[in-house]
DNA sequence: CGTTAATCGAGACGGTACGTCTCGTCTTCAT
DNA sequence: ATGAAGACGAGACGTACCGTCTCGATTAACG
């Protein structure tokens, strides 16, 4: 992320304890995998971490926030865009690679915050800005590839197949609960891509 | 839904109360609308229903289950499988039905179930049985259908085919936000139905 | 006390449960008396009682409520006032009586009442009504009686003489901290008292 | 006060700002005039007095502590003993001088002190040391002239009597809240005074 | 027709988590 | 070294809900 310091403030007063706001990042996602996001408290986040309840507040709106900020962590190697010259065999390499990225944390971590999100509409803001947008952006860009190489039916716009291609990701993972894994990201290739 | 009082176990002592459960129902369907899923406690629905707050749990396991069944009773009109000959055009159809159905309240529901079911597996379980499968089923038909004619693609299977449609629609319901109309519908389509 | 139940209300709904009430006077008394009334919470008292901390705001205001029922409850053997045919016998009597109350556990709790009330008007005069009027009260009789029988120095008005025996009272509980005893109601009494 | 900075130390750094501790003391007073003891945090009064926080601890020991020291600033004024010839006399106008003092401020500050003295041990040994028993030596002081002369009935002990006196006037600051006038000056030396 | 028993509205109960407040300490830069 | 500023660890506060329990009052079916 790295957004929230855009007027550090640099002057007076004791600096924010960079320390402190990592140990919380790291106690989220630990507590995250161990027990779910309902099995922790604020207070128990603050135990683990060795901090004082106030100052999660001082970082962050609320419990979302942190884990949406440590999910960001957790993630923070970025899905790459692959150029082997074919187009639609990078789309495939960009989905397989984004689908095994998901490792049961990861998914616990996903499925929580988008339960945010539905119930917390300045969450689902933040949520999308900070994580959603930029994941979006990167598969459009490899579908904006596929589509200026011919390799995309006429008939679709780049929107729509992105929303068809991490709407069934997400489908999977928040409503059906079925697996991600390199089969289905190839038949989804395969039912919206070729030719 | 329905299906939680089959033996209705008629014997002695007072009758269930219907006229409660169906207040407590539409109370539901309008606090969620009024207020959100989270804006309302189970104390504030029983009060706008007039009932007990024993009455809610005497019917139901918890506020997403009383949700659920509202949401059932809000969008009970099952959406039809049309038979015009061509079956893309029904495909077509079931999906701007399906969009169409999506009027705000309902749209509030469906956030606030989905949101629950990431946090709770057991109710995940339900909503899946009681919601989640039967509007799969009729989209599947409908797709099968498609494939049995030969306007589908050869390479996709009928149930990636599913995944894109609804993927694509719960993605913008519960992700990015993004309407649902019947330009999407046919885009859809387009993207995923061939020649 | 029992002046706090004057609109019981008793029809619809549970009935506050007394036993409750009972253990949170009683788990203060030997909290104030372990620890000191700084020394627990009102979590601490809610646990102690086996009560949730919902259950003390019901039937009280705050910490100091509670602490001065329960010492209400503590020092319930209300001083009797003898009546041996000399006044300022049973004046000695009474006073002497008044000090042996006043065991450690009881001036503890005094002494964090008379603290809460200097800094809580609200609480002040419910300290006032439910607990210093009353005594206040007995000990004029007492001088009442002495002033009828002509024991006492024509100069003075009854209710400066209650000041200044319970005013040297809780001057020596309050301020200088030394000792109430037998010793000192004698001289109190010589002091402001015998022709 | 005083007594707390003997050796000023004067060495290298910057030297400690008087102007600072003399802000403090006047916004205490201020603060506990304007909202009561209860009604400002320390950080309220480092805000007031435009210091900062530590400031503030490295004079005193606490929030009790600043105020003790800012009511000997506000009561500086010793109450001095006449000596008309009159020993009573000078009684009389030894305590209509001390209650003339009790303007609201200083009323609302001893109240603070008293409280704050019953909850912590260490503040209360402060509080008699450096407030209660110089005027307890005043008082009797007083009392010893009276008894010298034979003002003073034989039964009592000058102690006793000077417990009655100001027992009186603290059980009306602190417990009836009752006011401190003339009348009631003149009435309790009637009652205890003599003949 | 009286008894019996389940359900009703109401609301108190034991719990748990929340987000705020205050304390006294610590850490920065500027004097 | 001390100043103002303000973040820090700690922990109590009073509130909001949860799901359960306990009242008196209803309302059938059973005897």
């Amino acid at each position: 992320m790295g957004e929230r310091d855009l007027t550090p403030k640099r002057g007076r007063g004791r600096p924010r304890d960079e320390a402190a706001r990592a140990a919380l990042l790291q106690a989220a996602i630990d507590l995250v995998g161990e027990r779910g996001y309902r099995g922790f408290s604020m207070e128990d986040l603050a135990a683990r971490a060795g901090t004082g309840k106030q100052t999660i507040y001082r970082w962050w709106a609320g419990k979302a926030e942190v884990v949406l900020e440590a999910l960001a962590k957790q993630a923070e190697r970025q899905i790459a865009i692959t150029s082997t010259g074919d187009p639609i065999e990078d789309l495939r390499t960009f989905m397989k690679a984004t689908f095994a990225a998901a490792d049961p944390t990861t998914v616990a971590l996903l499925k929580a915050l988008a339960s945010e999100a539905q119930v917390d509409d300045a969450f689902a803001r933040t949520f999308r800005t900070r994580f959603i947008d930029r994941r979006r952006a990167a598969l459009a860009e490899c579908v904006a590839r596929a589509r200026a190489a011919g390799n995309l039916p006429a008939g679709g716009a780049d929107e729509v197949v992105v929303d068809a291609l991490f709407g069934a990701m997400w489908y999977r993972l928040l409503i059906t609960g079925t697996p991600l894994d390199a089969v289905f990201a190839d038949a989804l290739i395969d039912a919206i891509g070729g030719p």
